[in-house]
Formats: C-alpha cells, structure tokens, sequence
DNA sequence: CGACTTTGACCGGCGC
DNA sequence: GCGCCGGTCAAAGTCG
C-alpha cells in the first residue's frame, strides 16, 4: 500500500502494480512494475520511468517502518510484562510457591470461589495443557504434589457477536463439539452451555458459552484445556470472523491464570482496538485502553496482522487465485 | 436407528 | 450440618 501510495503520488499508473501474490518464493510481492519477474515482459509502454528510484527509496522507507515497527512491539511487549506483572503482584502479594501449602489449609480470603474451582475442574490429563503430556485421557489418581496438582489449564475466552434473536448457543470455531449439559447461573440470567470436544473421544477440551450478562447479544465461549488433534476443519484454525451463516468471534482474551484482557477487534469504527474489559484488573484496562487507542499500537497490531497472514502461503495463494479471477485474460 | 440435544437429578466444594 | 452453586451425568426426546 505504502508503495502504491508513492507510485500513485510519484504521477505513475497503477497499473504498473506487480500482483505476483503468492506466486514466486516472495510470498507477497507489490511493488511498481519495473520490479516483475525474470522471464515476465517489461512493462508496459507508459510505465513508469522514474520506478527504480522510488523502489530503492521505497525499500529505504519499509526497511525504516520496520526497524520502527520491530521496536514498537518491542517497547509494548515490555510494557504489557511489566503492567502484568505489576498486576499479579498486586493482586496476590502473596503469590509465592509457598502459598501452596498455605492454601489447602486456608484458603486466601480474596480467592474467589470461582477461582478455586476453575483450579479444580482441571481435567487429570491436564499435564497436556502445556503442551508436553500425553494425548490419553487416561484417569489418574491425583497427585500427591500439589504443585503439580495445582497446574493450570489453558483457559481462553472467545467474545461472539450475534444476532440476540438467535437463542442457540452456538460458536462456529471449526471444532465439533457435544453438548452434555445446560444451566442458568446466578450471576447471568442467560443459561450456560457446556460442551465437549466431540471429534476426539480422548480430547480433555471444554467449552462454556454464555451470553454476557452486560450484552445479551454477545456470547462468551470459554475454553478450557487444548485440543490434542488437528483442527477437522480448515475454520477452525481459528475463530474466523470470515464464517458465515453463525455467530462471528470479534474479540479476542489474553488469559489465563492472570487477569483477563478482551480486545474488541471489530467495534472500534476508527480501525483501533477497544478494550472490553479487563477480569480483576481496573486499572489494567484504563492502562491498555491507553495504549491501544494510541496511533503506535494500532500501526503495530496492523503490521503484526499483515505479516502473519502474508507468511501464510495458503492465504496467499487463495488472495492469488482470488485476484486472478478478478483479471481479465491476458 | 444412531447421533445428538434437552433437562432434571445428582455430586461435591464452599460459605454460613 | 445445611443450603447454595457450578459442573456433570444420564435417561428421554428429537432429528436426519
């Protein structure tokens, strides 16, 4: 676009743009079209004459964007480690090794109820939730280390606009799942649903989808574990705000054992990112709502969405075959 | 007829 | 000990 954007100010014809998308090693090429391919005729007549120039300027430019990009992200990395940690630290000044033991005899005050049972409900093949257990679902006696005991599962929470007509409590995420039980919550006067993967018999995965109690037209999956399988479907490689005909995930948490931070990625009509909430940190989400209003954070999450899709060969070929529908034949 | 959903019953942890 | 609550079970119902 940057390139498009200087070729169109530089007085050339768009129509130099090179779309070799996906179809050489570069997986995503845009540039002017002095820049074809080996083995591609020049361009053609009235291209643009002054385009070596602006390439090498251009490829000055993006080396500079992304020296500038890589340490934006560097800088709010930093910064979100150190909010969190501050955070943790503040919530739990107690949250030493040591408070193991402590706990099972007394619990902390401040501990939730709720937390102390989303510590319980972990499966007793959870171990897999870090990636290194085994894929059975094999029941195993607790285990006597309560550290081990005490390891959590990877919990993730998944926001879903819908239509607040819709009353069933489905999240299209590309996995198949079995419902086993339904119940209404005190805290929620929607119901919640619980499902199982159903593609795997042995997959430990969990999910609760309840309708937030703030906007009834929301729904919030929560899920629990990791699969142990491939995805069944292509979709579900992630929430796909792509799927159609179901509900259409459009933010995002940043979980688990800590506090909880969702991104709204579709409601900020500016293009920015609206931090819905923050579970058990106030002043966290002030913080990030701070930052992620800000010009740097969006250009970063922009870059890091584009740079993540654009090393995604399947997308870029589907983003090739797309455009070449869209030519005419040549 | 098998797979899936619904829904009341049941279970276990926790607070009072 | 009792009641509340979230989570799970399982029989019955529904659907394709």
């Amino acid at each position: 676009m940057l390139l498009m954007d200087s070729v169109r100010r530089a007085g050339c014809s768009p129509v130099c743009l090179d779309l070799s998308v996906g179809l050489s090693p570069s997986p995503l090429k845009m540039g002017a079209g002095v820049a074809a391919e080996p083995g591609r005729p020049d361009p053609p007549a009235g291209g643009c004459r002054m385009a070596s120039s602006i390439a090498d300027e251009q490829a000055k430019t993006l080396e500079a964007k992304l020296t500038q990009v890589s340490e934006e992200n560097r800088r709010l990395t930093e910064k979100i480690a150190y909010l969190y940690a501050n955070q943790i630290a503040r919530l739990s000044p107690d949250s030493t090794d040591s408070t193991h033991a402590s706990q099972a005899a007394s619990p902390p005050p401040a501990a939730s109820r709720k937390r102390s049972r989303d510590s319980m409900d972990e499966p007793p093949n959870s171990g897999d939730a870090d990636g290194s257990g085994k894929a059975e679902a094999v029941e195993s006696p607790p285990s006597d280390d309560f550290e081990g005991s005490c390891r959590r599962i990877k919990v993730s929470r998944v926001c879903t606009r819908i239509d607040p007509s819709d009353t069933t409590l489905t999240v299209k995420d590309g996995y198949q799942w079995r419902k086993y039980g339904q119940k209404v919550t005190r805290d929620n006067p929607s119901p919640r649903a619980y499902f199982r993967c159903a593609y795997a018999p042995s997959c430990p995965v969990k999910k609760k989808v309840q309708r937030s109690a703030e906007d009834s037209s929301v729904l919030v999956a929560t899920y629990e574990g990791e699969h142990n399988h491939p995805c069944p479907t292509r979709d579900g490689e992630l929430p796909s705000c792509a799927t159609r005909g179901g509900s259409v995930p459009c933010s995002i948490s940043i979980n688990s054992s800590g506090p909880t931070i969702t991104l709204d990625l579709t409601k900020n009509g500016a293009g920015g990112v609206r931090v819905l909430e923050a579970a058990g940190a106030p002043d966290l989400k002030k913080l990030l709502c701070q930052e992620t209003a800000s010009a740097e954070f969006r250009t970063a999450l922009v870059e890091q969405m584009a740079s993540s899709l654009t090393r995604d060969s399947k997308f870029t070929e589907a983003l090739a075959a797309a455009i070449l529908k869209q030519l005419p034949d040549y």
